[in-house]
DNA sequence: GTTTAATAGGGTTAAAATAGTCCTATTTAA
DNA sequence: TTAAATAGGACTATTTTAACCCTATTAAAC
């Protein structure tokens, strides 16, 4: 159906929201799932990704939390994206050819890549900053 | 995940399919099925949706099966996702309203939304006759 | 008229993907 | 030592997608 998961659109917006509190100030889950309204444990999940990814750091321990890892001009949402939903394959046989019946006749291979790529071009348009002006207006 | 639906897949083949069969051959499913290698219940489903869209036109009954319903050049991949899958919703707030939890208070709808419409341009930039010669070579 | 080969489509089941929860371990400030 | 946090494995529930089954309708051929 051509639709972002949830955990994508939940790290977007914890992504954006340590934006707006700039690089140094540490954040726990349970704050942002408050502040911004959704579950903690599953946004906890979306965090280790983007953790695991370079894109937040993380402190442990008690006064522990996350921060963002790197400066927000360097992260696009593809990056976010690829940390959360790993590499795009908008049609099947790009995740494995045995997923498809009819992977040795098939044309529209080339097609299908090229538009793949053009969607990640879109995604890779936009950093957190370019993102974040736009919200603020 | 940002990926295609089985249908779509089946339906765009189908189409291209027909597409080299010429405006007036009558196909049957059964045929097409064969021919690409795929089930021919699902296939059915996706040609009953591509009809009511006309962009396939029926003739039922024996001797009966499908035709292209427009020309070449005036089909265009959006139109057959359309036909197919329903209007595209990128994140779930697109579906309906109450599918998010942070609807009133979420800063991304707007960007979002013209990511969208990026992405359907870029689909409806390849219309069949497009697709044909870059299938073709 | 009857048979046969096709589309049309409702309804149900099966499989896969996504979302969400639970539990335990580890870390570190107080 | 306690408490508050991240880390992450394992499990369950929900939703979506894919596939299948069955019956009706249509129209050519006989």
């Amino acid at each position: 159906m051509l639709q972002v998961s949830r955990k994508f659109e939940y790290g977007l917006h914890a992504v954006t929201y340590l934006a707006t509190k700039g690089l140094g100030r540490v954040v726990t889950v349970k704050e942002m799932a408050d502040e911004i309204g959704f579950s903690q444990e599953f946004l906890s999940k979306a965090m280790q990704s983007l953790k695991r990814a370079g894109i937040a750091a993380s402190v442990q321990g008690v006064k522990g939390g996350y921060t963002l890892g790197k400066a927000i001009d360097e992260v696009t949402v593809a990056d976010i994206a690829l940390a959360i939903e790993g590499k795009p394959h908008l049609v099947r046989c790009g995740v494995k050819a045995d997923r498809c019946e009819i992977f040795s006749s098939c044309h529209h291979r080339g097609y299908m890549n090229t538009l793949q790529h053009k969607i990640q071009a879109l995604l890779a348009a936009t950093t957190i900053h370019s993102l974040l002006k736009e919200i603020e207006g």
